[in-house]
Formats: structure tokens, sequence, C-alpha cells
DNA sequence: ATTCGTGCAAACTTTTTGCAGAGTT
DNA sequence: AACTCTGCAAAAAGTTTGCACGAAT
């Protein structure tokens, strides 16, 4: 990853190379907060800012996912295969799910009148297995 | 749609049903704002925490559906019945796309290890026709 | 009459930006 | 050496909230 960084006209700092350690380590799709937060455990002088100029250049090279769960936060994926996401709608735990098959998902006829699909989201919603349990 | 509004022990006001009735007629999926401007049409007056504390309202109560499409800006949709959506990456425009056959999208079977799913969402994300021939 | 909604203003949160100094190629 | 990146601080954008008045039931 930090190889794509030199092909991508990126300079190689301590501290982008410690932010990608941290989201690519993670499978828990941190967001900006987050990954600043751990990576202050390495780099306690980071700042904010830094993860967010970092982050907001590797997602406009498509090196990283963003997704879109609530209204606020943009949270992030390292993982930039073709994957669904389960969002548990009380926790927000995310979680990686598999397309199963042909991609998991048909378009319907129509589509391609609509536009060129470059990219298609799947995001189950609902309740994870542990808010399902402290519910009881 | 009004009469959900007392279903769910909301008071229907003048704003209210104006701010419905825009959302209901337009399927061009606006944001918090754009329904405020259209609004002001006819209600020159009303303030824009208004617009967001009715939106929030309806969509607390399932009335209508809020689509996250990017880091800023929720948009909305009065139809709430199952269907996905083209987003063009370009313009911003979102376009209806009907859900086919057996609901569009097969979960894989890891899925009800990580929870009850309630939702599903699907983004069709691309270039729309528009911004394809504006390209040229 | 009671309860809820509205408008105003201000607060809050997340994200972006200008600038001077430091780091990378 | 040239150019980019960082950190600080301040700003911008979207959204939420406290309060007093007004409207709906």
């Amino acid at each position: 990853m930090v190889e794509a960084l030199r092909a991508n006209g990126l300079k190689v700092t301590h501290q982008r190379t410690e932010i990608i350690r941290e989201i690519v380590q993670t499978k828990d799709h941190p967001d900006v907060e987050t990954i600043c937060r751990r990576v202050r455990g390495r780099i306690p002088a980071v700042s904010l800012d830094t993860v967010y100029r970092t982050i907001s250049a590797l997602f406009e090279r498509g090196l990283i996912n963003r997704i879109m769960v609530d209204a606020k936060r943009a949270r992030y994926d390292a993982d930039v295969t073709r994957h669904n996401h389960f969002v548990c709608d009380t926790c927000g735990r995310i979680v990686d799910i598999d397309s199963t098959g042909r991609g998991g998902c048909r378009a319907s006829d129509k589509l391609s009148e609509v536009g060129v699909v470059e990219r298609v989201e799947v995001l189950f919603r609902g309740k994870c297995i542990h808010c399902v349990a402290d519910q009881e």
C-alpha cells in the first residue's frame, strides 16, 4: 500500500505510513476520529487534519473505500475488493459480507438507460447478534 | 400521508403539510435545504430548522427514507417501498431503480450469523447519461 | 387549557482551508 | 533545491438545541 502512495505521486511520510498501517490492520471500518486516536498511540502528535487529508487523498485515488452509514461520520475500509456490508443500526458495528456468486446483485434493465454503473454498494441494515442479545 | 402524521401523534401544521406535499410530489430525492427553498415558494417564512425537525420526525417514524450518498447532506425519499437507487457521482442526481424479481439481492449465508437484517439498501454508483454526454 | 410546533439565534459536530515551518524526493 | 506534507488555528457546512411565542387538539 505504501508503494501505491508513490505510484500516485504522494509522499511517504511517517504519519501516512502509520495511518495506512492502522486502517489496513483493522476490519472494523473506523471513522476518521477513531483512526486518529489509534495512530496517536504511536505518534502522539498527529493532528486530526492530517488524518483527514491522508484519508481523503487515499479515497480520491480509490485506494480505500468510504462507507456512508449514518448522516454524520464517514467510515473507511481498506478492502477495495467487491464485498458488501452489514450495519447494526443500534451499535454502529459494520461487518464485511461476501458477495456471493455472480456479484450478489442484478440490475434492472432500466439501469442502462439511466447511466453507466461503475460500482454497486449493498448495505444490509438491521440489528447485530450482540444488540439482539442485549435487548432481552 | 397527512393521516400518518395524526396516527403518529404529530400535529398537522401548515408547514408540515407543505413540507410533505413537496417531498411527495418530487422524485428527485432532495436534501433538506432544497426542500426548504421549495416550500418557501408557498410559505416564505418557513425556517430551515422546522424543515429539519419535520424531516427527522418523519424519518424516525419510517414515513420517509434517508439516502446517504455523499459525506455531507442527507437526501430524502417519500417512497418507502422496496427499490434501489442509481447515483451519479458527477452531478449528484439520484434515480429510482426497481428491484427486479425476488428482491434484487441475495444475502450470503454468513449473514444470519452476524445479525438480523431488516432492510437492504442497494446503491448503483456511476455516471448518468447527461454527464457522460457532457464529457465529450 | 394543554400540549406540541415554530422561528430565531446560538451551539455543536464533522470536515475543509490558509499559513508558516518541517520533511520527502 | 523543489515541492509536498504537517500542525496549528480558524472557518465552513450541515445539523441540532434552548427558549419564548403561537398554533393545533
